[in-house]
DNA sequence: ATTTTAAACTAACAATCGTTAGTTTTGTTA
DNA sequence: TAACAAAACTAACGATTGTTAGTTTAAAAT
């Protein structure tokens, strides 16, 4: 099935109630009723609820990919290239929230081919990033450390960040940028 | 109803298959035949779905309330009292993995009172830890941030620790809160 | 003006949900 | 051994679930 504009309507109303309250949680009668139609209207545009889920999450994925892709072999070094990664959060973060929102909390229930692709995404993402982490400790950029609890405090807070700026959507990326990047890079003690 | 033996472990059964696949996708049958009984047999334990997930709940949040109470008074500076909510993070983490999980990925599925007993717990943990990195900043043992962005980056990554943890369970408490505390409080930047 | 297409509708389905009522089995105490 | 309590069982309830079939309305193309 093609991506027409009311079928993006749909998608994105049903990301923003997944978001609130989990893929299960949310009925078709539901999603229908957010949009003023009735349920069964629902799929002269989509197929299941199943390809809603695998539209948002898929779609936010491989824009990750995507960017860990194009950095990964810049010829910068590793501080450079997280500092890029955080960036490229901050932004999906902002410009894609509740597609975020729900790749965090309900991947889980993708099903077969959808599940495996989002896996496949994710295990190759998170073995780049180590190695940059693994080139920056070699190089001695960054603190010899557990790789594996560095690479995950920095992306536990870069993957939740959505919760944070849904209060706080007044903030600037800029800012959030800035202050990131020291938390996460440079720690809180003076 | 009493908290006897074989309430506990329908209640630590129940942590378990919550966290696997989230509140509303374990249905009573599911967990009856975890169980090996049937769903019916259940009520005679519990009284409702919603009490299990709020014992299951409630219980660690009162667990991180009692901590942070007993340390926010404390006469010791701000670095101290952070490495000592660093520990008990980890401490519950390891003992209560699926209870933790549980409360992160369904508090929103808590009913009336129960939803607010633990919101109010949360909004009172979260104020006394940004009342701790303020003290620090004034005494200019932390540097001057974003308090709010601080105060999450840090319990973006304690919250979840439970996920990294559930992959390595061989990892020794002590040597994760010696590297957590570099990576949160130091940086990962040499 | 007529035909075609897109997108809504009503009605209903089989399956599953949490839960209750009433009964039987199991294990302990008098 | 009889009596009692704890914990399992079977059967069923009303509500809700995702989805399908068939129909009507509204908009676009001929």
């Amino acid at each position: 099935m093609k991506l027409t504009r009311r079928k993006l309507e749909i998608v994105s109303t049903a990301a923003k109630l997944f978001r609130k309250k989990g893929y299960n949680s949310v009925s078709m009668r539901d999603l229908a009723q957010a949009l003023d139609i009735k349920a069964a209207s629902l799929y002269n545009h989509i197929s299941s609820k199943q390809e809603i889920l695998a539209i948002i999450i898929l779609e936010v994925a491989e824009n990750f990919t995507e960017h860990i892709n194009t950095v990964f072999p810049e010829s910068i070094n590793s501080v450079e290239k997280l500092e890029s990664v955080i960036e490229n959060h901050i932004q999906i973060t902002v410009e894609k929230t509740d597609a975020l929102a729900c790749l965090n909390n309900d991947w889980m229930h993708l099903e077969q081919s959808d599940l495996e692709s989002y896996l496949v995404m994710r295990n190759a993402y998170e073995a780049k990033m180590r190695s940059i982490i693994e080139q920056g400790i070699q190089q001695k950029q960054l603190q010899d450390r557990n790789v594996d609890l560095v690479l995950f405090s920095l992306l536990s807070t870069l993957r939740t960040l959505h919760l944070w700026y849904s209060k706080n959507k007044e903030t600037s990326p800029q800012l959030m940028f800035e202050e990131m990047k020291q938390n996460l890079l440079h720690g809180i003690i003076r």
